[in-house]
DNA sequence: GATGAATGAGCCTTCATTCAT
DNA sequence: AATGAATGAAGGCTCATTCAT
């Protein structure tokens, strides 16, 4: 008995946790693929290595498991969108700030547009009628994360006189909108082409006078 | 049978013609509401008035319906954009450009993001497991076909001078991208603030030297 | 066309109402042999010769399909022994009454105590829970018309003065529970020896003075 | 293990017979609400305050935990039932056996009428399919007795010349129905007035000559 | 002995699609 | 051409029961 006090009461919380990630990543990997109606629970389950009760012992139904899915995939993407911003609180006073603009516009194509914010963005939006406030949701812990971040950094950067007097939030949306804006239209665009042009139309538009 | 060829043929075929614009009206009127899945072929037959079997009397099955339900609305779409674009052929060349633009701005807003453009968009990505294709589909009867529209107008202001030389196609996206990008964040934003906003700044950033 | 509207129309209608009939009698026959949730809608199905889903389309889901079966099975009984009591009214006024009563009874053990009358009052008991008021719905439709034919009896033959003053429901009451309750205790006691039983006993206790 | 044998052993068997009880009024309790088929192992497991695999190491399944269930309350019944008919044991020779009867009719509704009472012979039919032995056996336990224990008393009032000659077994059975009879057509009959209207008619038709 | 977690099996229900009229 | 009715196929969910602790 002692002696699986310790680790036993470890294993098994862990052990529940992990398996509830477990299964939430697997649907994430499920509806990505196939759309909340084309996705079976039973697939759900193989993915994640489980039995289909098994799924329904973590998540009540199968909207309770897109929903979880999708908004932890979302505050991974948020999380990482934020890290990227981050880095521009690295740039020195006399750093190149085009070339810095540039660095956050690649980090972020690949943060907050690779594969999984993609679908993040379209689960999201293609449930609206089962789920009216998972895009809102979604969007709280992604693009509104990003842009209040980057706001900070601009507002700091017009501070220092490297940018012309804006409102922040509306220069950061302005950026983001250059940077994936183009997306749109060619979808598979180079990431460091469209982070040059967004940085350098930014700049032009939002410069020191 | 027969007896009805002259005249039947003649109302038959206008008949027929008008039922599948009914059909195809209310499978998009229902599956914006529903999305693919949760809408069912009856409901459709409800919406536009006939009877079940009558839907498959014109569209072969559930998918064609949705295909060409979207495409059809993709069509409408793009004519209103198109339509708003044109427009700006009437900016005579002593007139206010960023009113032109700003203008421009308002009319597309109101003809590509509408209730039913977003509903396109919205369809056309959210099924895109079961229709590869579609959202490539409905992008070049949207998207593609306004930026062109939009990219021969800059051009032509390029060549008279009231825009710094640059790659129409390219300055077409990141005008539509200032317009439209705040919406992520913004959705319920005022469409005039936004038309102000984006003809403001791309205008500091392609307006002439 | 012309040719199949009187009957094509008779037999829609026919059509249609027997395979409700079929579907419900079906359903009578699985649920009295393996009880509510024991059986599965397939069986109901294939007992009446349909198509699962063509349940569906008659009755709206399992309870209804329990529910609409064993409350027509409920009127089938009162239908049958109503005929029995007013069997009744034939008691020619010289007749032997005790014989009447004797033959009544052994009607009334074939019409209420058959097979299917106990399913009724089994089916109707048994989801207590799950259809509160069906046990009174079926009482109503069997007991209580039986008791209230019975009584009308039995009220002339008080004016006849074949019976002692008496209160008609009542004595109806203690005729039947003298007639049927026996069974409780000897379900396979003979009809004939229960109706001799009860009608003796009923008429020492309401017989003429 | 070896530490607690001798104490344990003691405690473990009574506090194992007693969690046994739990179980099963526990699980009474939820089949009487709920039908065998809506009791779910789980909710036994709650009302008896025990975990669900407990109740498996207590009973070998589902149905024998019903089956126990229900014959041990058909017990409890039957005893309470035998107690009410032994007291007409003290009918002394000379006291009003029409108030005797009352009495006895007026304790037996309440024995053998109660929520409980009523219940075990629901739960019993219900399942007949499942259980086909469990109705007889509940019989046997309840209505058998009380026949048997009241047929004994009868036979000995038509020794004491206060019932007229009969077959003791047959007089009880229209006892019983008579009195129990009416609440199938008034399930809400005042319980005095039943046992008056039974003891009255019994002794018209059974009382001395 | 008691429990938390996992599973295998089964059933209700829906719906796209096809016949017969 | 249009419709009422029927069906085949598929999927969500529940629950009795069993391991591992």
């Amino acid at each position: 008995m002692g002696s699986e006090v310790s680790t036993g009461a470890g294993r098994k919380a862990r052990g529940r946790d992990e398996r509830r990630q477990a299964i939430l990543d697997g649907a994430f990997a499920v509806f990505a693929r196939r759309g909340y109606a084309q996705t079976c629970v039973q697939e759900v389950a193989q993915e994640a290595g489980v039995a289909k009760p098994t799924v329904y012992n973590h998540l009540a139904d199968k909207e309770s498991l897109y929903r979880e899915a999708v908004e932890a995939a979302a505050d991974r993407v948020g999380a990482r969108s934020l890290a990227v911003v981050e880095g521009l609180r690295e740039v020195a006073p006399d750093a190149d700030l085009r070339e810095g603009l540039r660095a956050a516009g690649r980090g972020l194509l690949q943060a907050c547009h690779d594969e999984e914010a993609r679908a993040v963005h379209r689960l999201a939006s293609a449930e609206a009628a089962r789920f009216p406030d998972l895009e809102t949701s979604a969007r709280e812990r992604t693009a509104l994360r990003i842009r209040s971040a980057l706001a900070d950094r601009l507002a700091r950067l017009v501070l220092a006189g490297r940018l012309r007097p804006c409102e922040p939030e509306l220069a950061a949306e302005h950026f983001l909108a250059l940077l994936t804006g183009p997306l749109v239209y060619r979808p598979d665009a180079e990431p460091d082409a469209l982070a040059r042009a967004a940085a350098e139309v930014f700049l032009r538009a939002y410069g020191p006078g």
